[in-house]
DNA sequence: ACCTATTTGTCCGTATGTATG
DNA sequence: CCATACATACGGACAAATAGG
């Protein structure tokens, strides 16, 4: 996998380096249980910080991409593609009726989903 | 609102930070459009750096609990309460064990409800 | 059981940029 | 223009978990 960064974009390095990676995974360049390369290895190709790095791979675990653990490295998580999601766009679609019509603002259903998980 | 840190604890000084925050929104002690204290002031009080502070702030921020705004400050987010939500929390319930089914991540059921709405 | 190297996790300090008022 | 406050990035230090010899 190829990763650059444009130190003069308004992007931020993290967010670059973040957002090739889960291009990568999106197009299943990266494999469920491949390993990143190491904080401290990528930092060093890019000529960024490993903390730049981390917080990159922490972003990426905060969106359960990957999983970091400390002497192991970055992995990325098990495939999460969904098969058969008709029937839960479906329930996706009465909830957010329902959710009007209690008065409920987009992040207010948001947050009830990311509470209840 | 009373913030204390104890640095020998094995739980981080920005979690212990931010749940001490998110307990007292939780609580009603904090209300919507109040202000939190600027993460330098808060830090000089607590003896602990800035970032500590602001890594906090940004994790309550990644819960959609306070927005941060660069010469604002942070402050707390609108309250989310539904008044007759028991039956729309059923559906939520039932979403997520759904969608847990199918092997979505939080933020993949996230995304998903954000698109359709 | 021990030691060592690797790698992430947290915290500190400093510098500079950006948005707001 | 200026002060305030968050945003990003760098560097260094040490801790904690893991793997391998």
């Amino acid at each position: 996998m190829l990763i650059v960064v444009d130190e003069f974009s308004k992007e931020p390095l993290y967010s670059q380096i973040a957002g090739t990676i889960r291009g990568a995974i999106a197009d299943g360049e990266l494999l469920p249980g491949d390993r990143l390369f190491p904080a401290k290895q990528l930092a060093r190709d890019l000529g960024v910080n490993i903390h730049t790095v981390l917080r990159s791979y922490a972003e990426l675990k905060d969106e359960g991409l990957v999983k970091m653990r400390p002497g192991q490295g970055v992995t990325v998580t098990a495939n999460q593609t969904v098969k058969n999601k008709s029937q839960l766009e479906k329930m996706v679609r009465q909830l957010i009726q329902q959710a009007r019509q209690y008065g409920m603002s987009k992040n207010q259903l948001a947050e009830m989903v990311n509470r209840k998980w």
